[in-house]
DNA sequence: TCAATTAAGTATAATCATTTTCAAATTATA
DNA sequence: TATAATTTGAAAATGATTATACTTAATTGA
């Protein structure tokens, strides 16, 4: 955490940025939920907890200097709010998101599974690639699971019944 | 144009909703700006050259219902608005978008990309695809072939000096 | 050291996209 | 035709984000 800290620390100072009290306690909240995706008020209430003094504005300000750095990349799923996620440590491309329409949750892959792709892009579309957002939207393996349990035990009732039948 | 507007109509009916003229009007400027990307604003501003007297809620409410039943899909480049997509006829996804960071231009890839990678989502996060946003961020084909133009130009610039120098 | 400059922060107001409300208009149903 | 349900338009409300005005903290350089 100090070393992910200080680190930051170091990519803000090379471009003469600081790292204020507030930025400080922005990234940490970051840090801390680091496989949450929160919204700029969800940073803001956090943030509050530690240090009930910050603004809102401050938040914005910070999440807009820290996506410019690329620290952190911004994404949006469709709900009408950005959300800020931070950028692994020696991540080349952003990550890649699994967002379930049952659920609501949003699982990340790591995994980079567009070098191929990417290339095709250049190759046959001439556009040189420098970043991407990739989201799957379906059904994540926890809601998979329940359906599955449930269809075990429709079909358990239904065998129950079947003697009575015959 | 005119079979296409009955097919949709078709989809409405089948959800029980009705095809209004302000709908139609809305679908028809979607039908003749489908390769652009038009925010909920555009659409309205076109829509009134032809249909005054429509709202713009209503705009809102039609783009709505269009994407409900996929007919159009919602997308967002991340610039604070949401556009709208018509999907193409016998699409099975959604077709992903190349965003030029140099001059704003959104060019469009039919082509399917993602075969491959879905099966790897579905077989190894254990996560049912059902649909997709892919976005690649970077530098069209004409903003590289000017750069390269004036790569070339430079280079003549500096084929003129050499000779002063010697 | 200390005044001057600059960067950053806070609170509040303003903006802008989108949604909601509600009365009027249209369309379907009995 | 009367009645109910759907859809619309105008205006107001909402909610996220950005801009403004002022304050505070940090930096500079006589
Ligand atoms: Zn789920
Ligand atoms: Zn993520
Ligand atoms: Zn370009
Ligand atoms: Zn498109």
């Amino acid at each position: 955490m100090e070393g992910r800290i200080n680190r930051i620390k170091k990519q803000l100072h090379a471009q003469k940025y600081k790292l204020t009290p507030q930025r400080e306690a922005t990234v940490r909240v970051l840090l801390e939920n680091e496989q949450d995706h929160l919204s700029a008020e969800d940073v803001y209430l956090l943030v509050k907890e530690k240090a009930p003094e910050i603004g809102l504005a401050t938040v914005y300000r910070t999440l807009e200097l820290l996506s410019e750095l690329k620290i952190v990349d911004k994404i949006n799923f469709g709900d009408g709010v950005s959300r800020y996620d931070l950028r692994r440590e020696g991540a080349s491309h952003f990550h890649h998101h699994l967002v379930c329409i049952e659920c609501g949750s949003v699982d990340e892959i790591q995994e980079d599974l567009l070098g191929e792709v990417e290339k095709v892009v250049e190759r046959k579309w001439h556009f040189k690639v420098k970043d991407h957002r990739l989201t799957f939207h379906g059904i994540c393996h926890r809601c998979l699971e329940k359906h599955e349990e449930e269809n075990r035990l429709n079909k358990e009732k239904e065998f129950e019944k079947e003697p009575e039948k015959v």
